[in-house]
DNA sequence: CCTACATGCTGTAGCCACTACAGAATCAAC
DNA sequence: GTTGATTCTGTAGTGGCTACAGCATGTAGG
């Protein structure tokens, strides 16, 4: 059993995390010792290392809760995980997609400015340029 | 003149975000009617499109306000723009490089899994397994 | 003129996923 | 026994909005 400092160095998440993680139940209520500390052990490592590399990956606390459930239940078909896990992979590449496009513009922006002065300032042209949007006309 | 509506149907800004634009002194507060509502002109129209083309293009509140004040002064070098640009063209790569990392992780998780049982999901294991983190031995 | 309904106002609270702090208690090492 | 690290609870703050409640206006049709 070890104490809530170990538990985040072992898996780099932060010790307020680990107890938000606790306050909105993503991790169970550890035992405590005598003195009211929380004490772990080695499924707590499994589940918040679980947690934190879905994290990384850009899953969002409620697909990890609904992912930590089905792993309490082996014998049910992972075909929810894999929506979730689908799900995720358009997320990124509509990210990577959308940012693609913002390094275009942005590094247009950055070579057509010709370091003079503001008021001949692409970026700043670029950026006050009406461009249409979505509800627009 | 136009009423706030207008003015969110023709920037595309919501009008409660608006509103907090003005709270949080991004843009000025404007002349009010004699029953108390807000008028906009086109200069307001502007300034609000260039929020939201900088908002689209990832930057934050600071960097527009900053962008904005520079505006005001039309002699100034853009040299400052400019490297609020640099900056942000780098945070896009960066997330840009870290997303794409996110993909193929992602890719692969799901071509592994065989849609079976929880138990031997792929996803869930690769998950599950304790990669080496920031702060490791 | 009256009635709907749309639009606007203020102020406050909520969202996500944390992070930071205050102030107290306990622990480990010397 | 004293220092310094660790942990505890509870609360409040972050960014960038978004969503209400509850009221006051504006506009169009009958």
């Amino acid at each position: 059993m070890i104490t809530i400092g170990a538990l985040s160095k072992r898996t780099g998440v932060n010790i307020e995390t680990i107890r938000y993680y606790e306050r909105i139940r993503l991790i169970p209520p550890p035992p405590r010792t005598d003195s009211g500390r929380r004490l772990y052990g080695a499924e707590d490592v499994r589940r918040l290392t679980f947690i934190r590399h879905a994290r990384d990956l850009g899953f969002d606390i409620a697909a990890i809760k609904t992912m930590l459930a089905l792993q309490g239940v082996p014998e049910a078909p992972c075909e929810q995980v894999s929506r979730i896990a689908t799900n995720q992979l358009e997320a990124v590449e509509s990210r990577i997609r959308r940012l693609l496009g913002l390094r275009t513009e942005l590094t247009r922006m950055i070579k057509e400015c010709d370091n003079g002065k503001v008021a001949t300032c692409r970026i700043i042209e670029v950026l006050a340029d009406s461009a249409d949007h979505p509800d627009g006309p």
